[in-house]
DNA sequence: CTCACCCTATGATCGCGATCACATACGGTG
DNA sequence: CACCGTATGTGATCGCGATCATAGGGTGAG
């Protein structure tokens, strides 16, 4: 039973303000690549995938969104959405109007400190993954994620969702990261209680 | 012979008002992970490679800052520097105090405007990174490279600095990079004319 | 010039993760 | 209850990239 029960933090006043919220059925599309960025959003609960599409037409996954995120950040820039966003769970969205938005930053300087900070927390996360997805095996990605992620001394990781979607985030297959975890455990680097990981050296 | 001769884009005024200009010799010390956050940086020729040091003692690559770039933005909101710049070669840097930016963030509504749009174009170029690092083969990250970063219908991609810089930043090492670059000139996907990458689909 | 150093490039081998396959457990649905 | 879909594992095999080795070429220093 996967109830953290944490609530998303909350968004600031002048921009709930603009918000409606839009409630999804798994597998319903928000928005899709190449349609006219109209707004930005916040996932209030739930979770979306963040795709696009090969030549192929096969999926490839560009971000999993989770609870108390904005994505769709770069349609107060972009005038087209530049992926696909598909709920994967019944999940609720706020939706935030791109030109609003744009006129909040302009006119409301504690909400633009308040936008820049955001951003520059998405940039050191995604930074933070690119560095773990440089490392070439797969129990270093495992130890970068712990040691970058976790929380105390223990740097205990809370794993929301499943370990297949953590293997996808992590540039695995779930095959691997199975392995990779079941083999640290037996080596006592690592151990599993629950929901979460844990370090042990 | 590696010279472009791109002058990186004007800073906005009363940033410039604000920056000292620094010169770096080949392997200087810019700054040191852990050490307090006092500026951010404005790379304005030459490269430096941004690091952190593994329990081994091994660097682990994080970014590979080139000119006209902004880095060590983080230090506008942490209070200390979490990884370590290193100038690759000879390098001038513009020194850019944390705390002056702060205050220019707050007071100037042009400026904010201007620091929300570099830390969302820097958002999406790690987005499309972490999108690339987690295709498997090195054929299909290079052709991502292009299709993401190259110009015009051709796709065409200068590359800056060497084949093994771009392999460190594709997450391969050298040797793989190469082998997959001349494998795909010999199937036709790919030319190399002087320092740039075309795509022939 | 010679020498040192690095980038470029390719060959040979190895190991890790991808892939395919299969078993079990769990939760929801009719 | 039976049935289905999905997550969780584990086994077997294969392929790709890592790794180690080697060699040519370009550049700068002395």
């Amino acid at each position: 039973m996967q109830r953290p029960l944490t609530p998303p933090p909350p968004l600031p006043p002048p921009l709930m303000a603009l918000a409606s919220e839009r409630v999804l059925e798994p597998d319903e599309v928000l928005f899709r690549a190449a349609a006219p960025a109209a707004a930005v959003f916040f996932l209030v609960s739930g979770s979306l995938r963040l795709v696009r599409f090969g030549q192929g037409g096969e999926e490839i996954p560009i971000h999993q969104a989770h609870a108390g995120e904005f994505f769709a950040e770069a349609s107060l820039h972009g005038d087209r959405y530049h992926c696909t966003a598909i709920a994967a769970k019944v999940s609720s969205v706020l939706v935030l109007p791109a030109d609003s938005v744009g006129r909040l930053l302009e006119h409301d300087r504690a909400f633009s400190g308040y936008w820049i900070e955001t951003l520059a927390r998405q940039l050191r996360n995604s930074r933070a993954r690119v560095e773990r997805l440089c490392l070439k095996r797969a129990s270093e990605r495992v130890r970068h994620l712990l040691l970058t992620e976790g929380i105390g001394p223990k740097r205990r990781y809370e794993l929301r969702g499943s370990v297949k979607e953590l293997a996808l985030s992590l540039g695995l297959t779930h095959e691997a990261l199975y392995r990779t975890l079941a083999r640290m455990q037996r080596t006592g680097e690592l151990t599993r209680e629950d929901g979460a990981l844990r370090l042990l050296p």
